[in-house]
DNA sequence: TCTGGGGTCCTAGGACCC
DNA sequence: TCTGGGGTCCTAGGACCC
């Protein structure tokens, strides 16, 4: 039997080093990107990270980052989209199986691959920055959860190492294990890490050390297959497949408060729009809508209100003009006049496969011409992107629409924003 | 003025059944 | 003195992930 060998692959500081990509001259200029609205820094450049925290509030520190010379971007997701499927699909190509884990994550099976599999390793980097320019961590363990912590490592010791970490030597993996603090662990957040820390428990090593039966009786099971994951017993496999979502989002904090209902209204019908096409993606049905709205919830000056509601539809659907019928039914039942609202929020929910659901025998089903005209919008939107067809009540520019001053050029998604070489 | 968006899994507790 | 017990399904909420 050959012991299973894992490898996580993840992108260094994925969204700046998109923007740099396509941005060769800020090649040694320190990046941050911004959030929706451009509220706070949600990526850093490894050179940005020393003068700013993670989930600073731009307003505060526009400042401090034109001092140090830091340069700022609007978050980019089409760009960002698109050079994941690039980095994954090269991935794909290298390993017998991998699971894409997030935009900038993907795990690989390295089983019986031949060695030294931290060469390997060293290839697939090179290549993946050569083909797409982003450069890419690797750890190599005989857990996924280990495989987490080798790749910590190699962001941690990045000159060290090369970022590329082999931790399935006993020795190394001990170590390594006594070198990490408990909360690096995948699978201990912040309420964990505070359990813990009065266990007594601070390092990646302490944890292993527990009684694993004890600590599912403590806690629950995950914290439970974490230590035994620790410890080299492998719980969690490659999952290759793609499973359809059980539930879909479609969530957006507004470019400014909104008070009134109409603009509101819109928002959510664009909301509800996303989610339907998302929905429609995966070839699933849905059964029940929530939608949801919400006042800003962390300035203390501002009167607070949230509520949601869950509205029921009338049968097992993917129309879109059902899903902004109901929600807009539902909207009206949470707003309420004399808040300044900050976000609305559309979940799909209860969601089933389009040929793989039992119809009830009296309920009425969705028609077929249903089928024939949301195909055919979302032949149209994806030809010539999205929103080109949506309701008419969507007024543009929106009101409501996301602040995004410091976007990229969407370099590689629209011919007319592809980037222009000269020879001199 | 100003704090992302989109998910998953697990557990506890209530409703209901026999 | 003294609540039956065990199972399933559903929902809400917590914790975590990137």
């Amino acid at each position: 039997m050959v012991e299973p060998v894992y490898a996580l692959i993840d992108c260094n500081s994925f969204y700046a080093s998109c923007e740099r990509v396509f941005r060769p001259d800020l090649q040694r200029t320190p990046i941050v990107v911004l959030s929706n609205n451009d509220g706070c820094v949600i990526a850093r450049s490894a050179d940005a990270k020393p003068f700013v925290k993670m989930g600073a509030l731009f307003h505060e520190i526009r400042g401090d980052l034109k001092r140090h010379g830091i340069v700022a971007f609007s978050s980019n997701y089409v760009l960002y989209g698109d050079m994941s499927e690039r980095v994954m699909s090269i991935l794909e190509a290298r390993f017998p199986s991998t699971e894409i884990y997030s935009i900038d994550e993907a795990f690989a099976d390295m089983t019986g691959l031949p060695e030294p599999l931290e060469s390997i390793g060293r290839q697939v980097q090179a290549e993946v920055k050569q083909k797409t320019g982003i450069p890419v961590g690797i750890g190599i363990a005989t857990t996924k959860t280990l495989a987490k912590l080798a790749n910590a490592a190699a962001k941690r010791w990045q000159k060290q190492t090369g970022g590329v970490v082999d931790i399935r030597d006993p020795v190394r993996r001990d170590k390594l294990l006594k070198a990490m603090p408990v909360e690096e662990v995948w699978g201990v957040g912040p309420r964990m890490r505070a359990h813990l820390e009065g266990m007594q428990i601070r390092t990646a090593w302490d944890l292993a050390q527990m009684d694993a039966w004890t600590l599912r009786k403590r806690f629950n099971v995950v914290v439970e297959k974490t230590v035994r994951e620790l410890r080299g017993v492998a719980c969690l496999e490659i999952e290759s497949e793609i499973e359809p979502k059980q539930e879909i989002c479609s969530s957006r904090s507004f470019g400014k408060r909104l008070r009134e209902l109409p603009p509101i209204q819109e928002a959510v019908t664009s909301y509800a729009m996303r989610a339907a096409e998302k929905l429609r993606n995966q070839q699933s049905l849905c059964r029940r809508v929530r939608v949801s709205l919400r006042t800003g919830m962390f300035n203390p000056a501002e009167v607070k209100y949230a509520n949601g509601i869950l509205c029921q539809l009338p049968y097992p659907t993917d129309d879109s003009r059902l899903i902004i019928k109901a929600v807009q039914a539902g909207l009206k039942q949470v707003f309420r006049e004399g808040f300044s609202y900050a976000k609305a929020q559309v979940l799909l929910l209860d969601l089933c496969h389009k040929n793989e659901y039992t119809p009830d025998l009296f309920a009425p089903e969705q028609p077929v011409k249903t089928e024939r005209l949301m195909s055919a919008l979302d032949a149209i939107n994806n030809r010539w992107g999205r929103g080109t067809l949506q309701p008419g009540r969507i007024a543009k520019p929106a009101e409501w629409a996301m602040r995004r001053e410091l976007l990229s050029p969407a370099y590689t998604t629209r011919w007319p924003e592809l980037m222009v070489a000269k020879a001199r």
